[in-house]
RNA sequence: GCUGCCGUAGCUCAGAGGUAGAGCACUCCCUUGGUAAGGGAGAGGUCGAGAGUUCAAUUCUCUCCGGCAGCACCA
């Protein structure tokens, strides 16, 4: 006879097994009304679950934490009933709950358009109304292959035949629609809702291998209520506004054009962002040791057959065979290069470790598909650097990098850095007892930072374990930005030796790292990250100064030179143009600060400011504002 | 690369089987204006490229190139 234990403590004793639809009752009317699904020992199932032992019992309702995980669930189900209610045609296939909503993939062989979407989400909205009870069947393994092989939908009869010998295949019926699914679900389609959208149709292959056909998948976002979805609409309206291609244009940073697929034509505002990146990560490496090289952008192919990218790697890699009938590869990695300076001459144990950095352009033949701004493209600057140590030094090593690129991730406003560590894959080199020192010395590096990571298992690089740092886009895309990677195989593959204490040869360990990872990447985060308005530091026009009448240029000229003379990068409008006019224009690109000139400063040698974001002006003398304008651009690693 | 959508002036976009339009930007003129668009005039396009259908194609069809969304890929 059960009893069961309400999450406030409370005890309850039934005389025989109970659903949780009565056990709500039990508590209260008004909760039964409003049960959507109970959590028996915490996991989450069907309202009318019979509890039938002791056990933990949630009664979850609409305002609890996992509603909106069966909200979209379930809305998912209502995409494909509609669906195939309004086209009979379409097979279905899987239904996900994913972030801030659901989508399902469908087979046929018409093409959805967002067109549909009106019809599909009327149905969707008329069987919510309609309100479909709920209910869990469980098949024979055998007739369920049969029934929906019968009924045409062979995907589901595919993924029957791979479930578990063990697992009940359970099938929800919604009204007379029903779908194989694990669960759990909403008592009836009333309590979906209607907050609820289809977003966008996309390609999708079946069971996400590129082998397979392709199907259809509508994505939709659904929420518990209506001002929810339209917060969340909003939201997303407002994250386009911060899409690194559309700001670059409006500031006139790069641009890409036909010619040139994923290659970037840097404007000289972009290239000013650029090149203040550069030389902060160049003091930054320089004040933790590092020393600078560059290597050749196009090498003998040969070199790439050694270093495994030619089989690795060949087929991103541009190549070519000249009239010298030698075939020569543009790098698509910068390591083989600082790997030949290493070995030009002998190395000794003193020497280690070597922290040899390189801003090395990269070429990449991406697939096309893969293309976005300048997050991925096909030619890019790694801010590369390989250190080259004993094993001994390893695990510090790690620990120093990690806290590097963490404590630089700071500067620049990221302080919820996702970290994935990857540890070794089927398809590896080296024994087991080098993976376990080599893991072992990056994982502790990472724990000693104290932050939360994932674990990618087997998602290593063939040569050794990694760590990616990722950072997250306007549009919620994750792009990994820096990486930090083990190396045995190089080592190996190009005869790396240092002579060591002993006298004879030893074979140094290798770690491949990036911090920004490709500066164009980097870029483009920051341009979402901070919507364009950078910090005075790193916005490549740092004031404008706009006169209001022609009779301040000349001391408008004299405030330029002022501000250039304390390093500021600065720009003249004397435009015959309303102070309005350029007020709005200079705001519209972003620059930091808009200092204006009319006779009144003229007269006083002083300067009228307006910042970035603010409608407010303040007057300063002229040798205060830049003071305070060249203390302000100082960069973070510059401050005392 | 795959599926779908898209490609018209520097930018944002409208348009139609009879060879093109707006706003902004640009040039010139007037205006010297105090913090988010002052007024006027002018210039600017092989309608992504190629082929086909048609009396006629920028518009319809096909191929290619490029972009967007997703998938696959991604040190």
């Amino acid at each position: 006879m059960p009893t069961i234990t309400l999450p406030d403590g409370a005890q309850r004793s039934f005389d025989a097994p109970i659903s949780g639809a009565d056990i709500a009752a039990d508590i209260s009317k008004s909760l039964a009304k409003k049960a959507i699904a109970v959590t028996v020992d915490g996991a989450l199932m069907d309202l009318d679950t019979t509890v039938d032992r002791d056990a933990a019992v949630s009664i979850v309702t609409r305002d609890g934490d996992e509603a909106l995980e069966l909200v979209r669930h379930d809305a998912a189900h209502l995409l494909a009933q509609a669906v195939q209610a309004l086209f009979p045609d379409t097979q279905v296939t899987i239904g996900p709950v994913i972030e801030d909503g659901f989508y399902y993939d469908f087979a046929r062989k018409e093409p959805f358009s967002s067109e549909d979407f009106e019809a599909i989400e009327k149905k969707m909205a008329e069987l919510v109304d309609a309100d479909l009870p709920t209910r869990r069947e469980v098949w024979p393994r055998d007739e369920a292959i049969a029934k929906f092989k019968e009924i045409g939908e062979d995907y589901k009869a595919e993924i029957i035949e791979d479930l578990p010998e063990t697992e009940d295949i359970k099938v929800y019926h919604h009204g007379d629609w029903y779908d194989l699914c694990r669960g759990p679900h909403l008592p009836s389609t009333k309590h979906i809702g209607k907050a609820f959208k289809l977003m966008k149709v996309a390609g999708a292959y079946w069971r996400g291998d590129a082998n397979n056909e392709m199907l259809q998948r509508i994505y939709g976002t659904a929420w518990l209520t209506e001002k929810d979805l339209k917060a969340h609409l909003h939201r997303l309206e407002e994250a386009e506004k911060r899409d690194h291609r559309k700001l670059a244009k409006v500031m006139d940073l790069f641009h890409m054009q036909e010619e040139g697929p994923g290659s970037i034509f840097w404007h000289p505002n972009g290239w000013t962002l650029f090149q203040t990146l550069i030389a902060y990560m160049r003091r930054r490496q320089e004040e933790a040791g590092y020393v600078e090289i560059n290597t050749p952008d196009l090498l003998d192919y040969s070199l790439w057959e050694t270093s495994g990218h030619a089989a690795k790697f060949g087929e991103n890699m541009y190549s070519t065979v000249m009239p010298d009938e030698r075939k020569y590869a543009l790098k698509p990695m910068n390591c083989p290069g600082g790997v030949q300076v290493y070995n030009h001459g002998l190395r000794s144990y003193r020497e280690l470790p070597i922290l040899m950095s390189e801003f090395g352009k990269v070429h990449r033949y991406e697939p096309s598909g893969a293309l976005h701004g300048m997050m991925r493209v096909r030619h890019f600057t790694q801010d590369d650097a390989h250190i080259f140590c004993t094993p001994d030094q390893l695990q510090d090593e790690c620990l120093t990098v990690v806290d590097l690129v963490l404590d630089i991730y700071k500067d620049f406003g990221f302080d919820d850095v996702r970290i994935k560590f990857s540890d070794r894959p089927e398809a590896r080199i080296g024994d087991d007892a080098v993976w376990d020192k080599s893991e072992a010395a990056l994982k502790h590096a990472l724990e000693a930072t104290g932050l939360p990571y994932t674990v990618n298992p087997g998602e290593g690089a063939f040569y050794g374990p990694k760590l990616e740092f990722v950072l997250r886009d306007a549009i919620g895309r994750d792009w990994q930005c820096g990486t930090l990677q083990v190396d045995f195989n190089l080592p190996e593959r190009f005869d790396m030796t240092y002579i060591a204490e002993d006298g004879a040869r030893h074979r140094p360990v290798m770690l491949h790292r990036a911090l920004f990872g490709s500066l164009e990447r980097f870029t483009g985060i920051l341009i979402e990250n901070y919507a364009g308005a950078f910090p005075l530091w790193l916005a490549p026009v740092q004031a404008v100064v706009a006169t209001i009448t022609t009779e301040a240029n000349g001391y408008a000229e004299d405030v330029v030179r002022a501000l250039k003379a304390a390093g500021l990068r600065v720009q003249a409008d004397l435009r015959n143009e309303k102070i309005n006019y350029k007020v709005r224009e200079h705001s519209n690109t972003k620059v930091p600060a808009i200092l204006a000139l009319g006779a009144r400063e003229a007269e006083e040698r002083t300067v009228s400011v307006r910042r970035l974001g603010s409608k407010e002006t303040r007057t300063y003398a002229l040798d205060e504002i830049v003071a305070a304008l060249k203390d302000e651009a100082t960069p973070p690693d510059l401050r005392a």
